[in-house]
DNA sequence: AGGGAAACCCGAACGC
DNA sequence: TGCGTTCGGGTTTCCC
């Protein structure tokens, strides 16, 4: 399954070090730094310090939108939220601003957890099963069949956006992409899910990993104030593209509000189906 | 059960 | 130029 773009950044970071880069996992953590306690979820921040410092790194991967940095007794979990970013740069660079935690090794590089808006979270835990577990299918896991998705989108009685961003139904999408995938698919975001045939489910589910995997092959997207080297937004097609043409039938592309979200869709290649609303 | 709203944040964009 | 206002990203929590 392809690794979010952070998780790549992180090995691409320290193998591209030469002889000295070596892969985080296998280093220890030597110290530990915390600037902004509150982005801590769990636990206390003298607890935090205390059991982090001297662990291993074990594997780093990542579950949903969280990135897992597996410890000798812990797991470090990190949520980038929306202006989260992880850096790994050598030991003694000069601080940024908005650096919340800081991690050092028994190696000259530091890896740095920052995020200006300060929605990023960090969580400690011994066993993060519980967060696991409130998650839905992992759409890029190969296992998970269209069949499953069309049952589950029949299960419920959603629009069809909102339920795509819930975490619990499918683990991944966020906003962008959840826009991007349902112009590809056709479908409108306040469609009802449980009116998609299996052949609309299809085809959702194959826009929703070729966004996915167009999103991850480009290292995500830099929106706004955020640069984070990513350019998938320079292949929107309806994202963020309010009153630009729609790329397949020329139609001005709508921005509206669904689940408070902000959404963009083309009216013409994105109608409710008969009855869709129901 | 589903949907709406508010809260958490602050840099940027906008309006005057 | 400067100031105030609005916006929006992901998630949780509360309320109807």
């Amino acid at each position: 399954m392809p690794e979010l773009p952070e998780v790549e950044t992180i090995r691409r970071a320290l193998q591209e070090g030469g002889r000295e880069g070596p892969a985080i996992p296998g280093w220890h953590i030597t110290e530990a730094d915390i600037y902004w306690a509150k982005a801590l979820a769990v636990p206390d921040e003298t607890t935090f310090l205390r059991e982090i410092v001297g662990q291993q790194v074990r594997v780093i991967a990542r579950r949903a939108k969280f990135l897992d940095l597996e410890l000798e007794r812990h797991h470090l979990v990190l949520h980038l939220r929306m202006s989260g970013d992880i850096r790994v740069q050598p030991l003694g660079t000069e601080a940024h601003k908005h650096d919340r935690l800081r991690l050092s090794f028994d190696h000259p590089y530091e890896l740095v957890f920052s995020d200006p808006r300060k929605f990023g979270r960090i969580w400690l835990l011994s066993d993060p099963a519980p967060l696991w577990d409130r998650l839905g299918p992992e759409p890029l896991d190969e296992s998970f069949t269209e069949e499953e998705f069309y049952l589950r989108l029949k299960q419920r009685q959603r629009q069809l956006k909102p339920l795509l961003m819930d975490q619990s139904f499918l683990a991944g999408m966020g906003n962008i992409y959840t826009d991007e995938a349902l112009f590809q698919a056709r479908l409108h975001p306040l469609q009802n899910s449980a009116k998609l045939n299996r052949q609309q489910a299809a085809d959702l589910l194959s826009a929703i990993r070729e966004q996915l995997l167009q999103g991850i092959a480009r290292n995500g997207a830099s929106i706004d104030w955020v640069y984070r080297g990513g350019s998938f937004q320079n292949s929107f097609n309806v994202y963020a593209k309010n009153g630009k043409n729609c790329p397949n039938c020329g139609t001005v592309i709508e921005k509206l509000v669904v689940g408070q979200r902000g959404t963009h869709i083309c009216p013409n290649c994105q109608r409710m189906l008969p009855g869709g609303d129901d």
